[in-house]
RNA sequence: GCACCUUUAGCUCAGUUGGUUAGAGCGUUCGAUUCACAUUCGAAAGGCCUCAGGUUCGAAUCCUGAAAGGUGCACCA
């Protein structure tokens, strides 16, 4: 059949994405429309109307785009459209995160590999140059990836983590907590990890489960239970329940004399309530230096505490003849030892234990007493108060609380709400059980402490030692040295909805956009993000960061396992937009993924959803065909009630979104525009279009046209791609870009 | 141990405040098709809605309990 004239000859072939999309990036590029600036300059968005905004969870710099960050970007873009086309000022920032430890150690692994060299043999200054010359190298990865899936984010805005503004942004927000007494310094017992020679989070541990030896020793009277025998050479404290009826016999404070694992000790009798009766025999001995509870139970009662293992896993003079020796090795040697000494009572080899590991470098913590910075989250302060945007100094009637309160009552008030509402059980949960949060951290890539010591270095921290100094700039002279600790990425990362925005400068952006309208991130990051902007946010500025939370679920492959290398089962968006389009793509992520809850991702799913975006062209080839010739006329009462029922659909799909139910609305759309639309409405129009009625005609070209154009509207934020590219080649519409056209339905 | 989530067709999931014969996609089987469709359209088969109680005129939906799978948290040395 001949093309009819005026019918671009592109409908003639299939919807070709590899072809398509770079040239609609290009287009939304050159209009500059994702800048809310530029809306306004244009008209297109009035200056006073209300203001949505969304910072991107910032992705890895040198990382790659993995079907996370697609799903993120699916569900924002749709959001940030949505907004856009409803006349919202609208703004999405976006940027890209240092990840720290991961890119330090990345570097650190290549360059030993090459060069044969560690940070150490390099030093300092040559690695902080080696690691901003790869990022440099790799950040525009994952920027033409993140873009690639048509996030309509305003580039003008970029931020990176480590750049100058941040820079200037942390700093401020340390020197300020600083003087607030906020942020301390102190010897606590941390989480360090022996292979990255720094301090980890609690939050960053994972605990794996493994079955190992556990060994009952013989300690005077006593059995104690312990899976780590290497650690206990200074074990001189025995503590029992003080309800323990077992142990009526002995008092708190009680000295005994009994032979150790080296020979004899005098050991003291303790009692606390820590103690667990029920297990083991009820009676344990302490390693304060090596151990959180332990640390607890010492600090309560006052005892010595003595370091066992050095930062290398080396085990220190008090082992005696084990000194010197790796914890790996000695826990053996020293097993050997306690048996010939008969001080094993016995040995259970079915007990599964817990070792907590380091998240990011897969190492085996070891707690240890060090001098590390801290985050006082139960100390009582006064926040700024009414909030400004600039504020942070202390004020005359600012409220007096704690981080922790903070951080509650921002949730519990409604100033924040959390899609789906059972996380916020999870997030008061999380906040009661929060201790003092350790911001420093030994690795030499990141934000370094803006804390400046003058005196007997070995003595730093230490009362009357040194003097230390705190500010943005530093000192002005010499003749001090700055503590060459460097900040928790979570710090720099807690700052992010405003430091993106120019904090702490009074820009227009702060005042406009803050505090943002949704903070959407998956739910595997709720405490280590989500709740550290809260607390950065609540004393910084007095206010929330974002009005409210989305939590997207994980995507996890067709049988629900994660995503993995060693599985082999990782589907990379990437290939999924080469193969079907980033309007598929974008599709098999949101259709079934509820709010909260983790998707599962199969590549058939993605190639349907490519097979609707072909409808939708032809279905506009067909609309095209039959009305640029034909006279469009005012609808009739049976197409008038076919529209209605479109109308109705974009009001539901409306509330859906409004709703953060993105899976439902896309999900209805598509079933409209596929079953009734093309499958019922267009098949019952070929014989009307070929007929003589005239009128008839007429209302159904006028019907047909309409429907198109709404459907490309309500599926534009869903998949922009296609969208666009058919509302480009459309002869009469509302706006000369689609993603700038407005919605259908009035708020 | 405490808490949360999930359980509906072979697979992945809808089913929004309880209301006719419980739906979709993929898969399977059959049929049509130079008609907008690198296809599409039509049809069929396929379901003790995990189980056991309860509330109700009426329950996949609300309540109680159980089971299985998953996740988070916790100072089991």
């Amino acid at each position: 059949m001949e093309p009819k004239r005026d019918v671009p000859t592109e409908f003639l072939k299939p919807y070709n994405p590899a072809e398509s999309e770079p040239e609609i990036i290009a287009l939304w590029d050159k209009s500059g429309y994702t800048n809310p600036d530029t809306m306004v300059r244009d008209g297109l968005t009035k200056p006073d109307a209300e203001a949505f905004s969304i910072v991107l969870p910032p992705p890895n710099v040198t990382g790659t785009l993995h079907m996370g960050h697609a799903a993120m970007l699916a569900v924002e873009d749709i959001l940030v459209r949505y907004a856009r086309m409803n006349g919202k000022r609208t703004l999405w920032v976006p940027g890209t995160d240092s990840a720290a430890i991961a890119t330090q150690s990345k570097v650190e692994g290549e360059i030993y590999k090459k060069e044969k060299k560690t940070r150490y043999d390099l030093g300092r200054d040559e690695l902080m140059k080696r690691i901003d010359a790869f990022v440099e190298e790799s950040k525009n990865t994952i920027i033409n990836q993140v873009r690639a899936m048509g996030a309509s984010l305003d580039w003008s805005r970029y931020a990176y983590t480590m750049d100058e503004p941040r820079y200037h942004a942390v700093m401020t927000a340390f020197v300020r907590m600083y003087e607030a007494g906020l942020i301390y310094r102190g010897d606590r017992i941390v989480n360090w990890d022996p292979n990255l020679q720094t301090t980890v989070s609690d939050d960053e541990i994972e605990w794996k489960e493994e079955t190992r030896p556990f060994y009952y020793l013989k300690y005077g009277p006593f059995v104690i239970g312990t899976a780590r025998p290497e650690t206990k050479f200074g074990d001189k404290y025995v503590v029992m329940h003080p309800d323990d009826e077992r142990y009526k016999g002995y008092a708190h404070g009680q000295k005994l004399e009994l032979e150790w694992i080296n020979g004899p000790i005098t050991a003291t009798v303790i009692k606390d309530e820590a103690v667990d009766m029920e297990f083991g025999t009820g009676v344990m001995t302490i390693t304060p230096w090596h151990d959180a509870t332990d640390f607890d139970i010492a600090e309560r009662h006052k005892l010595e505490k003595e370091q066992v293992i050095d930062d290398k896993g080396i085990l220190l003079p008090i082992a005696g003849e084990f000194a010197g020796m790796h914890i790996k090795k000695a826990r053996p040697a020293i097993v050997e030892k306690l048996k010939h000494k008969g001080l094993i009572d016995h040995i259970d080899e079915t007990y599964v234990g817990r070792i907590a590991t380091n998240s990011r470098g897969n190492g085996i913590i070891e707690p240890q007493i060090k001098k590390q910075w801290f985050i006082a989250v139960n100390k009582k302060v006064k926040f700024p108060y009414p909030p400004r945007p600039t504020s942070g100094r202390v004020e005359a009637g600012g409220t007096e609380r704690t981080l922790k309160e903070w951080m509650r009552e921002a949730v519990e008030s409604g100033r924040v709400k959390i899609t789906p509402e059972r996380f916020e059980k999870i997030y008061y949960h999380w906040i009661d059980n929060l201790r003092d949060w350790c911001i420093s951290r030994q690795i030499w890539f990141g934000h370094r402490i803006p804390v400046w010591y003058r005196g007997d270095p070995s003595r730093h921290g230490e009362a009357g030692a040194v003097e230390v100094h705190c500010s943005v700039e530093g000192p002005n002279d010499n003749t001090w040295e700055r503590d060459p600790d460097t900040l928790d990425t979570w710090f720099s990362s807690g700052l992010w909805t405003f430091s993106t925005l120019g904090w702490p400068e009074e820009t227009a952006d702060l005042k406009t956009y803050h505090p943002t309208s949704v903070l959407e991130t998956g739910y595997d990051i709720l405490f280590f993000w989500v709740a550290r902007m809260v607390l950065m946010s609540g004393f910084l500025l007095g206010d929330v960061p974002f009005r409210r939370v989305y939590l997207h679920g994980l995507v996890r492959d067709g049988q629900g396992r994660k995503m993995s290398k060693s599985l082999g089962n990782i589907i990379d968006p990437l290939d999924m937009i080469k193969k079907y389009g980033a309007d598929a793509t974008r599709l098999s992520l949101i259709i079934g993924a509820q709010p909260g809850n983790d998707l599962k991702l199969s590549e058939d799913r993605v190639r349907g959803y490519k097979h609707f975006a072909n409808k939708l062209w032809n279905i506009s080839r067909f609309v095209l065909e039959n009305t640029t010739d034909v006279e469009m006329g005012e609808l009739n009462d049976a197409d008038r009630a076919l529209f209605k029922e479109a109308q109705d659909l974009a009001v539901q799909a409306s509330k859906n979104i409004d709703h953060f139910r993105l899976d439902l609305a896309a999900d209805s759309i598509y079933h409209f525009v596929w079953d009734r639309f093309a499958a019922e409405i267009i098949e019952e129009s070929k014989p009307i279009m070929k007929s003589d009625d005239a009128s008839a005609k007429a209302s159904r070209a006028r019907l047909l046209y309409e429907l198109l154009t709404l459907s490309l509207k309500l599926l534009h934020p869903f998949m922009p791609f296609v969208t666009e590219a058919i509302w480009q080649r459309l002869p009469q519409k509302d706006a000369k870009l689609l993603m700038v056209a407005r919605w259908p339905v009035n708020g």
